[in-house]
DNA sequence: TAGTATT
């Protein structure tokens, strides 16, 4: 279903008259910006200090892959005087920062239905032009961007590119219209499909970003390790550090209460947006998760930046707290110990 | 046949 912004109730049209969003409400489409093709390595300071720069800032956020921390190349900006932002605009799209040109532009109303809207396209002529394949989606919706990617070297067309329509029903008829079909001229039909969505990070992704954060830190004898053929070894291909048995265990709490019997990890540094899903997708790629908590505060229901996770096994539990102990989760750095019997007194 | 736009 659609979400009515800024609008009145359905039925005889109102008068755009002066009461009309006048009485305390945020006019949140002349302050908000969005802000895309940020440098990857641009942090939340900077991406503040840069659009502080120009006036007085209500909030802003630089968005982050929620498991890896890593930066998704855009952001938001909520100023306080509409002015500020319309400057913002002018003085800060088309910014080129190292290798990118940043976008800056009022961001639409949030709404599901414009999430998932971006088509990947394949098999294009190679002569066609941005532009004209732009013209050959219009005819379905508003495009919010388009790419066609080219070849690094001769800057020649690689026929694939992406289309972003304003919504998801949109994109679904360009593909109903557009999918198999031949464009004007063309030898062959194109292929018109929704693009992969990079937020569904898998276990995967975050065992490879560890290891490739940890292959920086730890430079070389990690190739030697490969092709153990123990059952852990997807895990053990991807840890920096090997685990010494069970040496250094007094007081480290092997549970068996309601959340099943397993080994208690305590998880610091949390942000308060933090939930449970965080904590399964940081340990569950390691091995059998049977318990997350997040603890909050009983008022404000945020997290108190730190919960518990229950793993079944010892080695996948030491393999965790290893690789995931001093991570960095975007500006935070993650401390990862077992529960110590101290820690649960009280 | 793959870049990264909805907090």
């Amino acid at each position: 279903m659609e979400s009515q912004v800024g609008g009145g109730p359905a039925g005889p049209a109102l008068p755009n008259g002066p009461l009309l969003g006048t009485n305390g409400a945020t006019d949140d489409s002349k302050t908000n910006l969005i802000v895309n093709y940020l440098p990857q390595n641009m942090t939340q300071d900077e991406f503040k200090s840069l659009f502080g720069s120009i006036g007085d800032i209500e909030s802003c956020k630089l968005v982050r892959d929620k498991i890896t921390g890593q930066s998704l190349g855009y952001g938001f900006v909520n100023y306080s005087d509409p002015n500020d932002a319309d400057k913002a605009i002018n003085t800060l799209n088309g910014l080129k920062l190292q290798t990118k040109t940043i976008k800056v532009s009022y961001a639409r109303p949030s709404s599901a239905s414009i999430r998932d809207a971006n088509l990947y396209v394949s098999g294009l002529p190679k002569t066609m032009s941005q532009k004209e394949m732009e013209q050959l989606f219009s005819q379905y919706g508003r495009i919010i961007t388009s790419r066609i990617l080219v070849d690094q070297v001769t800057g020649v067309s690689r026929g694939v590119g992406f289309i972003r329509f304003d919504k998801r029903i949109e994109a679904e008829e360009a593909i109903k219209g557009l999918n198999g079909q031949k464009p004007l001229g063309a030898a062959e039909p194109i292929t018109v499909k929704f693009a992969n969505n990079p937020s569904q990070k898998t276990g995967q992704a975050l065992l490879t970003h560890l290891y490739q954060s940890s292959a920086r830190r730890y430079a070389g004898p990690l190739h030697h390790q490969t092709q153990r053929f123990r059952p852990l070894s997807l895990i053990a291909r991807f840890s920096p550090i090997a685990i010494d048995g069970m040496s250094g265990l007094a007081g480290v709490g092997l549970s068996g209460g309601a959340a099943g019997a397993g080994w208690c990890i305590f998880v610091y540094n949390l942000s308060p947006e933090a939930d449970e899903s965080v904590l399964w997708q940081l340990f569950g790629p390691f091995g059998a998760v049977t318990n997350v908590k997040v603890i909050r505060d009983f008022t404000t229901n945020k997290c108190k930046g730190f919960g518990f996770v229950t793993m079944t096994n010892y080695d996948e539990a030491a393999m965790a707290i290893a690789s995931l102990n001093g991570y960095r989760l975007g500006e935070r750095v993650l401390q990862v110990s077992f529960k110590t019997s101290k820690q649960h007194k009280a």
